[in-house]
RNA sequence: GGGCCCAUAGCUCAGUCGGUAGAGCAGCGGCCUUUUAAGCCGUUGGUCGCGCGUUCGAGUCGCGCUGGGCCCA
């Protein structure tokens, strides 16, 4: 076999170029126009015959990625994209300026090209670029993958995604819709007054969720760091600093397992607004999702498989125990007797059921019955206070805490607090993290001493919240996998075979 | 952690009952000066993921490994 068959045919084409005297690899691009510009402004073909863009006397130069090439004999048609768009590139060997037809005849698909000539609409009505130079911007060394097909191999697909962009247009368009919805849910949270802050991404105490975290180590300082599994403390550091409305949208990193809905690093928005509470971070969360599902996607009514969401205002609420009690078909007086709660999540096989309180097992019974058939947009009330160390209780309930996490598509997408404010209460939630983490479990919060001397200095009543990023982008652009949305997520690394071994 | 499925040419995929490897696209050589997955003629290209085993004989059967996908905990 010759690994480098096609390699070494484009590596001859490429000497051939060179010997032709061109220059293959141009510093900068030859170049007047857009492909979307150009595509865009003449696109109206019952205005813009033929005839019309000859009359134009409008001479372009447009660059783009061959991504097809049609011969006809003397003639070529090749669609040239930039950018997701793409534009018809018509060679006549008559048109073209010498070595036009040699080089064109050195023109391989992946290739960079530009081309010059006037605008032209073909006899079946295409815009195109009748062309009267090509020029070379940079040469693919090797081949594309099929045409029609596109690039199916998943692994391939995630490995080398711009393989994946170049040859399937829906990945593209994927995350241009993420970069717009990220874009949008900026602008919003600016236009409702928050500010834009950035706080630490190592840390040496993780905090503010339930996750393990990724060690690393300071070299200079001979200090272990940990990379940030959420930014909730210096978030609520900064409101006690006097910011008002704060929000950060940046990575968190769990070292978790992976699956269709995590990766371990991932992108969350948290926000705290200060003198608000849990009602106005579900109102604030209401007119984001609705504003973007609306400017970005431009409806309220979106795909979610067969089914379809909608994001309009107001999602339902339901707390925890109603939730349990509705779509586990049980019992809801059930939920208030220990006894019997311990027997429902028995009976779901929860593990080690007697070491866990019964809040922890309404969590389990709530993961079991109803998570995954939470379609529609739903907040979760009145979360078991175990289960919350940073929160509010309830008042009248101190077992139940303010908290509430939405639910879409079945999946987790944020979480939300009356943040605890008061740091007597906050030391001994603290001090049950560290008995839980003395009792085995590693996902235990840690105990953050500063973050408690802020406390003391005093936090006014806040409302704070995590949407994440990621699993937004996935219900609206109708995604089933984080992979989906991630550009390179991450993967397992291939293992060299013998042969590369040797070399 | 457990279960199921996938891995064959650069890409997309066939490969029956175990009998010595196929197509389309791409590539290469021709024909064709308005094509749209262009068409037509010819043609190159394979460590069947890796290893071990069963067998006269393995892409195919068994075991193990690697990578990926899906489901469960």
């Amino acid at each position: 076999m010759q690994p480098n068959q096609y390699r070494d045919v484009r590596l001859e084409k490429l000497e051939k170029l060179k010997a032709l005297g061109l220059e293959v690899w141009p510093r900068k691009a030859q170049r007047t126009h857009g492909i979307a510009q150009l595509a865009e402004t003449y696109t109206d073909a019952e205005t813009w015959t033929n005839e019309t863009l000859e009359g134009l006397g409008l001479t372009v130069s447009v660059m783009g990625r061959v991504l097809a090439i049609r011969e006809m004999g003397k003639s070529v048609f090749a669609h040239l994209t930039e950018n997701g768009e793409k534009l018809q590139a018509f060679f006549r060997m008559n048109d073209l300026a010498e070595p036009g037809w040699e080089v064109l005849k050195l023109l391989d698909m992946g290739d960079f090209v530009s081309v010059t000539g006037p605008l032209m609409r073909t006899k079946t009505g295409e815009l195109s670029v009748r062309v009267k130079e090509v020029q070379f911007l940079s040469k693919a060394l090797l081949p594309l993958p099929e045409k029609w097909h596109g690039l199916q191999d998943k692994e391939q697909r995630y490995r080398q995604r711009y393989l994946d962009l170049i040859s399937n247009g829906e990945v593209l368009k994927t995350f241009r819709t993420r970069s717009r919805i990220v874009s949008t849910v900026r602008r919003f949270m600016e236009d409702q007054g928050y500010l834009e802050v950035e706080t630490p991404m190592m840390q040496p105490i993780p905090g503010g969720a339930t996750a393990r975290p990724f060690t690393t180590h300071h070299n200079a300082l001979d200090m272990d760091l940990y990379l940030r599994v959420a930014p909730e403390l210096y978030l609520k550091r900064l409101i006690v600093g006097g910011f008002e409305k704060v929000f950060e949208i940046n990575r968190n990193f769990r070292n978790e397992g992976l699956s269709v809905r995590h990766n371990p690093e991932f992108t969350m928005m948290e926000m705290y607004e200060a003198g608000s509470d849990l009602r106005d971070m579900m109102t604030l969360t209401e007119n984001l999702l609705s504003t973007v599902a609306r400017e970005v996607m431009g409806s309220e009514q979106l795909p979610w498989g067969e089914q379809v969401i909608s994001y309009a205002a107001p999602f339902r609420r339901l707390s925890m125990k109603d939730a349990i009690a509705e779509y586990g078909c049980i019992d809801r007086q059930l939920l208030e007797d220990e006894a019997h709660i311990r027997a429902l999540a028995k009976a779901v096989h929860v593990e080690q059921v007697d070491k866990k309180t019964d809040g922890m097992l309404l969590g389990d019974l709530f993961d079991h019955h109803v998570e995954k058939q939470l379609i529609q947009p739903t907040f979760i009330t009145d979360y078991p206070i175990e289960l919350s160390p940073l929160t509010k209780t309830l008042e009248g309930d101190d077992r139940f805490v303010d908290r509430f996490e939405l639910f879409i598509g079945g999946m987790e997408l944020a979480n939300a607090y009356s943040e605890l404010n008061d740091p007597i209460d906050q030391m001994g939630r603290f001090q049950a993290q560290m008995d839980e983490r003395e009792a085995g479990n590693d996902e235990a919060m840690q105990l953050d001493q500063d973050f408690i001397t802020s406390l003391e200095h005093g936090l006014p009543p806040t409302g704070g919240e995590g949407i994440g990023i990621d699993r937004l982008v996935m219900v609206l652009t109708n995604s089933a996998s984080i992979r989906d949305v991630i550009l390179f997520p991450l993967m397992r690394p291939m293992k060299p075979t013998e042969s590369e071994e040797k070399d």
